[in-house]
DNA sequence: CGAATGTCAGCATCACTGATATTG
DNA sequence: CCAATATCAGTGTTGCTGACATTC
């Protein structure tokens, strides 16, 4: 009974009927809905995990990304184009991980033009320690299997393809 | 090829390969990172359509239930029950719809704390217009038909009902 | 020179905390 | 007096535009 906040119908189905009745079906509208407060709910139960440790779902996720590759160290345009974030936001996330001691930059030797951001071993503690908290409470879908899990992936692939986030590779048959 | 630059891979699928390797499957990974991002899609397409109209979806989602309550009037209280945001996010999202002329303030007659908000004529145009666009680019979910939208919904219904959102109705038989 | 990389200033949205005036 | 309603001030995030210096 933490939250009496409860309401005694499912607002998103309900919404669904007066639009149905108004507008005729349109299905994509409870779809969109859904996703939009999973979004909330999701960043909401993550992020109380994080906050202990400074981090935030994004700048956690940028750390990750920096333990995947072999050195350690990635060049802020290859993080942007990895998050699909905007160059400014991984300009701030960066600050943010430098001002905690997480990452450190580096002027890349390859390109005069470009900032390597290189994680440091508090920056690996912290990766290390979060995600072990994280996985407990399986990233705020503790009620959902591993089969539900893959089919909120599989729902969902379609429109990142759409929006262009990569090319398909295993569908295309040649070229 | 408005957009040229696109992975040659899905990168939450290159994600969830390097995880298991590194920390086992944890299927929950991707499915967050894919409503994250799904969640990033949407909100920039809807968003889009309704920018010519001063709304964003926040703003056209508070406009609709407006006009679904009979009288086209709620307390800012309500509102914020149902779209399950927080107070201070009510009133600000209010202020911006009356300074476009879209609703209006009323101190509720039946309640001398509370204060309705009364969607104008200029309101309900917006919807109409706002609606029939949205409605035709299917809420950004284009590439997807009837049944998928209804998977979606299906799909994340269990997440919103731990987190509280509502009371399961159909499912307790008594009580 | 044109393109790419990163930074900075600035603007808008949204979420939340804490304090406060008003009313039930 | 306690609870609820709404507002205000202020903080932290993220996303984006435009401008800019630097370097390939």
């Amino acid at each position: 009974m933490p939250k009496p906040l409860a309401l005694d119908f499912d607002p998103i189905a309900r919404a669904d009927e007066l639009w149905t009745r108004r507008w005729g079906s349109v299905p994509s509208m409870a779809a969109i809905t859904s996703i939009m407060r999973a979004h909330q709910i999701l960043l909401s139960r993550v992020d109380a995990v994080l906050k202990p440790y400074g981090l935030t779902f994004a700048r956690y996720e940028a750390l990750v990304l920096l333990t995947f590759s072999r050195t350690g160290e990635l060049s802020l345009s290859k993080i942007g184009e990895r998050l699909m974030v905007h160059p400014t936001s991984v300009t701030n996330t960066v600050d943010r991980l430098e001002r905690a001691g997480l990452v450190a930059r580096r002027p890349n030797p390859l390109d005069g033009r470009g900032v390597l951001a290189s994680i440091t071993a508090r920056g690996r503690e912290a990766v290390e320690d979060a995600t072990r908290e994280l996985m407990a409470m399986e990233f705020g879908l503790e009620e959902y299997g591993a089969d539900q899990c893959r089919q909120v992936f599989e729902l969902l692939r379609p429109l990142r393809v759409a929006a262009g986030d990569f090319e398909e590779e295993g569908g295309t048959p040649a070229g």
